[in-house]
DNA sequence: CGAGACTTTGACCGTAGTCAATTTATGTGG
DNA sequence: CCACATAAATTGACTACGGTCAAAGTCTCG
């Protein structure tokens, strides 16, 4: 439990922690929050329980693909969700999406969050990630519609970089990257090979350095053209 | 107006009107509703007025393309907004994004409507619209990561076939479609050249056919796959 | 009828896909 | 700790889908 604490997003943590002023009031209701949290093998689906029909989830760790597989064994994942991250698993396999999980997860109910005292706050911060989801969705069309391929890898890689620095997950310009590059062409619509390659080439302009499952960015500089 | 009334959604129009029963008491809130109805021309773009901040639109009629486009010039279109579609203009300009009238477009205050009696009607219908509206974002993202060029045309004029059959704008298998070639490429992440020569080669498969501003589709079963 | 916007066509190029083989991790059990 | 099995990454050769450039052809609409 303390190392999924060590590994929150700032809001998770705030709106379960409540103001510092009114802490100890909270530590029922954060108990309540933490006993929904549950655990999921990495590549299993997240799907809602039969009880909870409709089921708003916060990821407490690990990495999340929302994903839909074409009739023809075509994939394409929307969105990679990270600590923090909020998402509806209620009508998941109604518009024939589905929830993977890319690593060993923690989740918990959002639900339980908003009851916490300090619910506004909850609500708030909820509403915020949802919101911030949705700005990573129009993002991510604009990158497989209109970026190149060494374009979409960069821009991705870089979304990732902020995210995981917003929760502190950086260390010297690097963060683990627990995907196989197999999920990075169906996230930005290209094919293994090609990324394999593209990777090859930005490591070679020195814009990003691979090893022991961390991957470091250079020079933000000149990304500034592509954000 | 009469105009106007014939082209609209059968939500907006319900939502309106409200249930048969209840009708004569509606007639003074629903004209709050028309009062709020705002002409666009096409080419314009849809912005949030200075004094409505956080604006919720609802288009009466005409087509509205939600956009993004590039320092460099390259554009981006999410989604085709039509009779009976709502969504948020609020944070437009905050994310990127501008929805610019591809026609001449009415939209109205989609707070009206939920001011009229039988507002929870009018609740469900617009929570329905915006649920809508995210489906097609992962079609979309769908469309132009994993599929063909012959195949996204295809999915596209499905897609809009199917909207617009909905609010009864199709005859005879065939509808209007008011958008030049450059906004179909895009919308699909393609170039012109290459929708004009994937349009031909689905025309000579008779797949379609086009003429005086409208579009049919033939075949919808051939379909059925890529769907 | 003419101007400008839109579409179509041809020739050519380049990015990214496919197939297949090889190399390099990553584990796992002895 | 090594040997082996499996998954993942890399490479090469070739293909093809879609982009670019430029010119010609069509529409629309004052």
């Amino acid at each position: 439990m303390l190392k999924a604490v060590g590994v929150m997003s700032r809001d998770v943590k705030s709106a379960v922690a409540g103001a510092p002023n009114q802490q100890q009031a909270n530590v029922g209701r954060a108990q309540d929050f933490w006993r929904t949290v549950q655990r999921i093998p990495a590549g299993a689906e997240v799907a809602a329980d039969p009880e909870s029909r409709r089921r708003q989830i916060v990821v407490v760790s690990g990495w999340i693909a929302e994903t839909r597989i074409l009739p023809d064994g075509r994939r394409q994942i929307f969105d990679f969700l990270l600590a923090g991250d909020v998402a509806s698993v209620c009508d998941s396999h109604m518009g024939g999406r589905s929830f993977i999980a890319l690593t060993n997860v923690e989740i918990a109910d959002a639900a339980a969050l908003t009851s916490c005292e300090g619910s506004e706050r909850a609500s708030a911060s909820i509403a915020a990630a949802i919101h911030r989801r949705e700005q990573r969705l129009f993002d991510h069309i604009v990158r497989i519609g209109r970026l190149t391929a060494k374009e979409r890898v960069l821009n991705l890689l870089f979304e990732l970089y902020d995210r995981l620095e917003a929760i502190g997950l950086v260390k010297d310009n690097a963060f683990k990257l627990p995907i196989t590059q197999e999920v990075f062409a169906d996230a930005l619509g290209l094919s293994v090979v090609h990324i394999s390659r593209t990777l090859k080439e930005l490591r070679g302009e020195g814009m990003l350095t691979i090893g022991r499952g961390l991957i470091a960015l250079h020079q933000r500089r000149k990304f500034a053209a592509v954000a």
